[in-house]
DNA sequence: TCTGTAGCTGAACGTTTGTTCATGTGAACT
DNA sequence: AGTTCACATGAACAAACGTTCAGCTACAGA
């Protein structure tokens, strides 16, 4: 193994790219700005990825896996059909938040067909899960009986909404509780607090 | 009046840019893309404008003047709390699905700073419409008492989300009356439907 | 018909872009 | 010490960018 190690290098071009590319979008970022954040030369960037299109995409697509992963979990993890939702509803919200930096990229896309794949799989994934929420919890009579897509699409809503906030103001976030709270006593039956 | 009528070119200019900008981003869209859609020369641009952010801003100003106007409107119209509420809701749904071109331009943003502070004025106009309409609803026994703040940041991220949902994919828009029922049935002190 | 001028053109300029490639460097082997 | 080759460099290239401006066109009024 060489001290100019190449894992070393191309996880340093990675955090670069993560904070140039969100700090200035895929059109408004040049690889020369990639290559002087990572300390390394413009040509050093070609020796680990094709061109600027093949970085962009490898970063969003450890985003997306990443925020799926652990989200996910979150259904397995809870015993009512509230819980689940409530569940749901603080991972998506604390790791997104955690994983901001990453996140930021999408806000500052160069056209829509560009890892439009990629997203929509995602989306597609989340909607699926909340459905399968809402329903267990409309069958096992502990929430109300509802339109199940309209209101999975809503729930989406409020979480994409958090997700555009953290992009482009990030005081008007709120708590996952709150959230929780307040989309509860919609779907509850009875009226509880 | 000359029959090269400088309003009309300026006018098709605006609309040009309007879809340019919509489709390409800030960054992604150049001036020569603009005149071709024009149908004018890349000179003609810059007799109606100073430069390429003078014509962008242009646009987003007039996009942000016109929603908030109508959404403002909302409030006057009602009676009780609950139908400001949803007139609200409804109000700022069917104009930003209506505006849906002036408004994809704010998702192709170039860099954060750039019109941030049209924007800001903006979102703390919208905010405090519906913290007004909470606050009086909780005032008048309408609404069982909760975080003012902290709802209202959350009922303008759904609407936030809706705008993110017409940016990037089309199929998870939901309708107003869905979304007041969903919020309406948490703020309620009596469960209805 | 002629003239003045508002409206318009597009070649040209200086930058910056993504990408390439001949060249250099240095740690790890014999 | 010599050889090797993965790692790294940055000048160079063509293409595209925002912007300028000398010159053109077509209409209104004389």
């Amino acid at each position: 193994m060489n001290k100019r190690s190449a894992t070393e290098s191309k996880s340093k071009i990675i955090n670069a790219a993560i904070k140039v590319f969100s700090e200035n979008g895929y059109k408004g970022t040049s690889m020369r700005m990639i290559a002087s954040t990572a300390s390394i030369s413009v040509g050093g960037l070609y020796l680990y990825f094709a061109n600027k299109e093949d970085l962009y995409l490898t970063l969003i697509k450890e985003a997306y896996d990443e925020l799926t992963r652990k989200v996910t979990n979150a259904r397995n993890e809870a015993g009512s059909s509230s819980e689940a939702l409530s569940l749901f509803i603080s991972h998506y919200i604390n790791t997104a938040r955690k994983n901001r930096e990453l996140i930021l990229i999408q806000g500052r896309e160069h056209k829509f067909a560009f890892g439009m794949d990629i997203k929509r799989k995602f989306f597609r994934d989340q909607k699926n899960i909340i459905e399968g929420i809402i329903q267990q919890g409309i069958t096992s009579g502990e929430f109300s009986g509802c339109n199940v897509k309209e209101t999975s699409k809503i729930i989406f809503c409020v979480l994409r909404g958090f997700i555009l906030s953290l992009i482009v103001e990030p005081d008007a976030l709120f708590s996952p509780e709150e959230c929780s709270n307040l989309i509860l006593n919609g779907l509850l039956k009875g009226k509880q607090k």
